[in-house]
DNA sequence: TATGAATGAGTCTTCATTCAT
DNA sequence: CATGAATGAAGACTCATTCAT
């Protein structure tokens, strides 16, 4: 009934020195810089590859090799990087949620009007969702790997929903419409637009944004209109 | 070191009438209670285990193993049920479609107000969703799987849904209110829930619809609210 | 390096029983003619099927099922007529050698001229052969089985065999030609026709023997030798 | 019970080189011997095991495990050598159809005299056959594989034996002599040597060679004829 | 840093065999 | 006699991971 998880010897001990592996510091981790290495970061290349793989094919769906393949470089070579596939799971995680907490925050500076604020936060949202740089997994936590790497996990994330809870704290809402339900449906429609959109089709990714903004504003006391 | 899967524990108490035939207690209970479970509910047993399971972990992360042992049989005698593991994926699909559209037909049988219509059909749907019985797999066809067999899966969840759609047409939304985007992004609202809901929680099943018949609302010409 | 054949509980003990189950003796142990019982014996049904696919795709390549299949019955039943897979292949070797036999010693019964009977002997070896009705198995004895099924098949083989050296004693050969050599190399240019025999070619049957016997007449004393 | 596969006491002395690795003495010499046997020698090591393998049981009474442990490696590293069992076969395939052109090719080169040079091709093709470094599969190539496997290695065969065609065009015939029967006869008395032929027995391989020469011979233009 | 090669546990699946009915 | 259902070992293959070079 215990399902293990690979053979990841080095979880524990390793991820310690990657976890905090923030952008910031592999500029000062980086030794060496031997012609050999080709392109500006190969930690990048792999993260990137990584992340739009996972967004496909989903976690269990995606093996190293695939990603050593899609980054230029040999699977053994992976681990230099990363001590385990959950850690890299788990940076892009991260990368993704840093990406996403940037483009909406930059979306809702400066705007003051409750309303405003939301319909640019739901765009902004959507907007790298469907751009394909995030990845599916931070919509759906999976709940079986080990707690302790999850649970960062989903800090991680709730971090970021909080954003859109402080923006639904400034809303008025009718009286019987429970906030976080609305919050948690909201995100429901718009994370699960990963799974219909399709670039090219007939409405674009700012339609999109648009057409949950007008669903969402419902709820409203007076259900206003957009002026 | 082996990681364990964490919610291996959570297993139990979903699976007390079958909990006793695992590995662990085989030897002592082995060879009596063998043909007590024969007939058409070892069928029956097998898509309820696999359901769960793709449910909780997803089709990759379930093994044919792990859903054997959930149906107190060894893994090899699945096959005499199902032909492969995908085909059980099927089945289970069908039967979960099966089930939705019968809870959500009955749900709105009789009634002939709109959004009245719509509050129930919402209802039931997330009712059925939420009662653990049918598989997240519904919900996010993996892409990756041989294009035959997930074309069909796609074209059942498209039939069903298309129930939504119906009930859609037949309400006043505001002009600029794309219908096909309202559905997509109320049943994205309603299926996001599997992985927020928690049985026992602060939310009831039904107030979980409430709230999203009530969010989704909003985009009505005048956004009249519940009487 | 030692593989284990299946898990056959049931094999030393019970082969004794089918082991010398000639076709004289099922006649006797037949008891209770059911009204049940179609065809005149379902034991010689499994034994054409078996033959068949033993031929076509040989020993490993069979399933048990396909022969039930092909018998119309349900492999479970097969077990009631023979103890194992490898007794049903002894039993049907048996048969085909038996009934090699028989066409050979028809076919040369009478005759009296040395290599008129050679002749007679391997176009009845061809006939019976190329007919389908006797398996690949028996030319090629894999000597992989346990041992004391194999020792069987194969005394019984070289009983069969000793037709065409008892045949070859009588030809007047050249003083260099190795009579055992002879008697292998015929048989294996005999035997060998069921990989490129095709039934319905520009050759029929009768002719892929009466090309081998002329070939093989080079071998006769007044025949020119090697200079 | 389980029943033991016979040969496998034989297969100890033809691995003498490699049967350090199995898993019998692997708690002892694990560790240290692990990159002496890199290299190319690796894939050499892996087609020869395979080879003997094949020629010894059959491609399915050869199992993954058997080849590796044969090659010093556990089953899994084959994989990163060749993509599949099939082809592993196929290459087995390659490699023998090769060995054995060069060899029967050499040995006619120079040769003139038209049946001289069939002597010569027989003993060449006996000699690689009976080495065992070819294996049994090229002889017998299985109908059921997937088809588009199997047609290339039908066609190499078909290749090599054109050389034994072009060996029996030149030669002069009795007229009532077919000659595609004439070399598919031929071919099986060699073949066929694979399933009787013992080393160290009473005939040295030289000796088979001229034996089934000598049979062959027999077609010659003045060879007797039938009365 | 990267790679080639190996590891070994795990995956899905097949199959000979058993046995209660 | 036959069947339906199960068993469990083995099969081919995958994959995260390791490590000497």
């Amino acid at each position: 009934m215990t399902k293990t998880v690979g053979h990841s010897k080095a979880n524990r001990n390793a991820r310690n020195k990657v976890a905090r592996n923030t952008p910031a510091d592999n500029k000062t981790a980086r030794k060496k810089p031997k012609f050999l290495r080709r392109g500006p970061d190969r930690r990048r290349q792999i993260i990137a590859a990584a992340s739009e793989l996972f967004a496909r094919n989903g976690f269990e769906g995606t093996s190293i090799r695939d990603i050593a393949a899609a980054s230029g470089v040999l699977s053994g070579s992976l681990y230099y990087h990363f001590p385990s596939k959950e850690d890299l799971l788990f940076t892009v995680h991260q990368e993704s949620l840093t990406a996403m907490r940037n483009e909406v925050e930059t979306a809702i500076a400066g705007i003051s009007e409750p309303w405003k604020r939301l319909d640019e936060a739901i765009a902004a949202h959507c907007r790298i969702l469907l751009g394909g740089r995030v990845t599916r997994a931070i919509l759906t936590p999976p709940r079986y790997y080990n707690l302790r790497g999850v649970r960062k996990l989903v800090r991680q994330r709730d971090d970021y929903e909080q954003i859109f809870a402080n923006l639904i704290d400034d809303l008025p809402l009718k009286p019987d419409c429970d906030r976080q339900a609305f919050r948690l449906s909201m995100l429901g429609a718009m994370n699960w637009t990963v799974f219909w959109f399709s670039a090219g089709g007939r409405l674009s990714v700012d339609e999109v944004g648009r057409q949950i903004a007008l669903m969402v504003r419902g709820a409203a006391k007076d259900a206003p209109s957009k002026k």
